[in-house]
DNA sequence: CTCGGCAGAATTTTT
DNA sequence: TTCTGCCGAG
């Protein structure tokens, strides 16, 4: 058989217990002390370990239990080795999880789980061991976005496509689009294979794959890809690792995508030992491929699968539970639990505030916070879950002016920063010189006087050849095709190269790093550099020089970027985190902040637009994996008014407020508020915005006549629904005259105009000079 | 080749 | 409002 098979390390550590050889023998290890205490659901669905097992886990009922206790009775019982075990997570977080805590159930860490990672950790795993078979290479690179878009874009260039009408990030997301869903350029539908500049979609996908293998590369999707065609073409190898793994175990199920839903199958059918844990109402990656419908089927591909049902909450109050409860109901395309809980203490009802606007809602939660704080609760207890990225912004600066220590979990990751990934790129020359995508990265960074021209030449000369940039480089120095300076310079930084490689063997990955920032002049560059955020860029240095200690060489470094895309901060200080409501999937605090859950907002207008029913649902599990996260308290917020890149709108608050059953709520808006009077608000407010959101709904409740579900807009309406409408439109600000269709207008820079038509604040005129242009209501006055 | 200015776009979620 | 990317001038 293949050499893989010798591989030393297979059979793990010397110190590991010897598997049972018979089903008699597992039952002669005592039972271990760990099983104690779990519920029925729970104790079921870790000793079922013979056959294909599903199990539906809802909110806070030990999903993660479950799972690390499985495998830990798996091993106690010895009937597996820790490296027969394959156990496949999303984020290298919950990963990491599973690793601890299985050492901790265990009693010291567990040595050869070395199939315990995230899939696409452990497609590349696969991946290298067998690279030959689908024509790469053991050392091939993990392309990141970043990389993709910038090779995507080349391809356009050379295609003669204009990338401004047929942007590379689309063309980019459509290619990943099209490998979670495990297609292959020539297995596309047609109909999708036309989407993009006219049919040449197809083309480029397939221009971009053969791209990626001269460079030997990888995407992202092509981790699970590539292993599927791998597995597909060479049945001893499937074979192999259908043999080898003789559990498996599958993190947040609801996630999988198609790919990775035919990667596990495929393994799967050898042992059939497969345990998958997942809960249909937290599926919110719908939009990142994930199908819901893989968990719907399960039953089907594994015939006489165990499904286990765990529905006893261990962490949230009645009162929140029934709020979560009664608001995923109204979602139609589900499963379908029921959550219970022993605790009789019905706790706080779910607070519900509405605000003026964005601003007061950052106050309104920071005086909150505060009240807590001086009750005895940590920050570190509070989260603050939003719907978009941008919003954390408000809540940064109102607790920065109160002194209340935070932190944003997610954000802008450090591994993508131009910085970082400059400094990868260096990296990634030496140790693979051609890798063209990073070498064309640093080539003029520092500015070398090797600009657009120099790496045109470049490029024509390779593609011509058939070689990468830096042996075409190598070559080019000793000829006339480049000017002298080009090619002086161009000398200089490949004997450099030629000298850092020399090094690797000889020095450690550290110091190797320090040397080559030194003396390529990138630090340097940074340190001359006036502008505001240089200092921390070279911070930033600092910091990656300083996470490279933690490896052994700079092969195992490089490999931990590509796939660890995270940050993980480690502050021990007591602070408020805040977060998106994707990122706080899997996280539980005593109290949870709502804020925007406003119409358009949350559910997002993208969602709505793009998935329709589809998207709206996702939407409301996103809603119901936030109101699961908190154990005690959680307040939800919406803002009348919110200022977005400059422009207010105004909104309704979301629907998903009204399907949070009543009788779990309890309402906080000031009187006045929407009654008249307002301060700050003009005086159009009261009359548009007054009646039909917030008073639908408060008097919808008190008159009893509550009816979550269903197209409210009707159901309320009495011609309302127009006005609600209105309500959703844009305004640039509240007080704004509105101008009608007809209407003569001027413009600053347009001149004079008839407007053609109005859409809330955007306004189609017809300039008698510049033409029909869509202008914002803001920049035209009545003429 | 580099720099500066300008126009236009962008704003969901991420392995 | 801010960032990016393009274009033209030096």
């Amino acid at each position: 058989m293949n050499e893989f098979d010798s591989d030393p390390f297979e059979l793990g550590s010397p110190a590991a217990p010897s598997p049972a050889t018979g089903a008699n023998s597992a039952a002669a290890v005592p039972r271990p002390a760990f099983l104690d205490g779990l519920n029925e659901g729970q104790r079921a669905a870790v000793e079922a370990l013979d056959g294909p097992v599903l199990v539906l886990a809802g909110a806070g009922t030990g999903k993660t239990r479950v799972l690390t206790t499985r495998l830990a009775y798996i091993l106690t019982s010895r009937r597996a080795f820790p490296s027969q075990i394959l156990a496949v997570t999303f984020t290298n977080k919950a990963a990491r999880e599973m690793q601890e805590r299985i050492g901790t159930l265990i009693g010291g860490a567990v040595e050869g789980m070395r199939w315990l990672g995230t899939f696409h950790s452990v497609g590349a795993r696969i991946l290298r061991r067998h690279a030959e078979l689908v024509g790469l290479t053991s050392n091939f690179t993990i392309l990141d976005t970043d990389d993709q878009i910038r090779l995507i874009k080349q391809l356009l260039a050379a295609a003669e496509i204009d990338d401004k009408r047929w942007p590379a990030r689309v063309l980019a997301g459509q290619i990943d689009r099209w490998k979670n869903q495990g297609l292959t350029p020539d297995n596309i539908p047609e109909g999708e294979a036309f989407s993009f500049a006219n049919g040449k979609g197809r083309e480029i996908y397939a221009a971009y794959q053969a791209r990626l293998k001269v460079l030997n590369a990888v995407d992202f999707g092509d981790l699970l890809l590539e292993c599927l065609r791998l597995f597909q073409n060479n049945p001893d190898v499937l074979t192999y690792y259908q043999d080898r793994f003789k559990y498996i175990l599958v993190d947040e199920y609801q996630d999988t995508n198609v790919a990775q839903y035919l990667w596990l199958r495929l393994l799967a059918q050898g042992r059939r030992n497969i345990c998958c844990v997942g809960d249909d109402d937290q599926s919110i990656y719908g939009w990142r491929g994930a199908e819901v419908g893989n968990i719907l089927r399960f039953e089907k591909d594994f015939p006489g699968a165990a499904v286990i049902r765990l529905e006893r909450n261990y962490r949230s109050t009645p009162n929140i539970l029934a709020a979560a409860s009664g608001l995923i109901a109204a979602n139609e395309d589900r499963l379908g639990k029921t959550l219970w809980t022993d605790d009789q203490d019905p706790g706080d009802p779910v607070a519900i505030s509405g605000v003026w606007d964005g601003v007061e809602e950052a106050r309104q939660i920071g005086e909150q916070v505060e009240t807590l704080q001086r009750e005895g609760h940590l920050l570190d207890d509070m989260a603050i879950l939003v719907r978009a990225g941008f919003q954390t912004r408000e809540f940064e600066e109102r607790f920065l002016t109160l002194g209340v220590p935070y932190r944003v979990i997610g954000g802008p990751r450090f591994y993508e920063r131009m910085e970082i990934r400059d400094a990868i790129a260096y990296l990634r020359v030496i140790a693979q010189p051609n890798d063209d995508l990073a070498f064309e990265r640093i080539v003029n960074k520092p500015k070398r006087g090797l600009g657009d021209a120099t790496l045109q030449t470049l490029h024509r000369t390779a593609r011509a050849e058939g070689i990468s940039l830096a042996r075409t480089a190598e070559t080019l120095i000793d000829t006339d095709e480049l000017t002298k300076r080009a090619r002086n310079s161009l000398a200089g930084l490949m004997e450099d190269f030629r000298r850092w490689r020399g090094q690797v063997d000889m020095m450690d990955h550290v110091a190797l790093t320090e040397m080559v920032l030194d003396e390529s002049g990138y630090t340097e560059m940074w340190q001359k550099d006036r502008s505001p955020d240089a200092p921390g860029r070279l911070d930033n240095l600092k910091e990656l020089v300083m996470a490279m200690e933690a490896f052994e060489n700079l092969a195992g470094f490089l490999e931990h970027i590509s796939l660890v895309m995270e940050n993980q901060q480690s502050d021990n200080e007591d602070k408020i985190n805040i977060m998106t409501l994707h990122s706080a999937k899997g996280l539980e605090f005593r109290t949870v902040f709502l804020p925007g859950w406003e119409e358009g907002l949350f559910p997002h207008q993208r969602s709505l637009d793009e998935s329709g029913n589809a998207g709206l649902e996702e939407e409301r599990r996103l809603a119901y994996v936030g109101l699961t996260r908190a154990r005690e308290r959680a307040r939800i917020f919406f803002a009348a008014n919110r200022r977005v890149h400059n422009l207010w709108q105004s909104a309704l608050p979301s629907r998903f407020i009204d399907e949070i059953p009543p009788e779990n709520v309890e309402i906080r808006t000031e009187q006045g508020l929407y009654g008249g009077g307002f301060q700050e608000g003009p005086s159009s407010f009261d009359r548009d915005y007054g009646t039909p959101g917030w008073q639908r709904m408060q008097s919808a409740v008190k008159a009893g006549r509550y009816q979550p579900r269903n197209n409210r807009w009707q159901q309320y309406g009495h011609g309302q629904v127009i006005d609600a409408q209105a309500d959703l439109v844009t305004t640039n600000d509240p007080a704004a005259t509105r101008f009608k269709v007809g209407e003569r207008v001027f413009h600053q820079k347009f001149g004079y105009g008839a407007i053609m038509a109005a859409d809330g604040n955007k306004l189609d005129v017809e300039f008698e000079k510049a033409g029909r242009k869509k202008v914002i209501d803001k920049f035209v006055e009545p003429a």
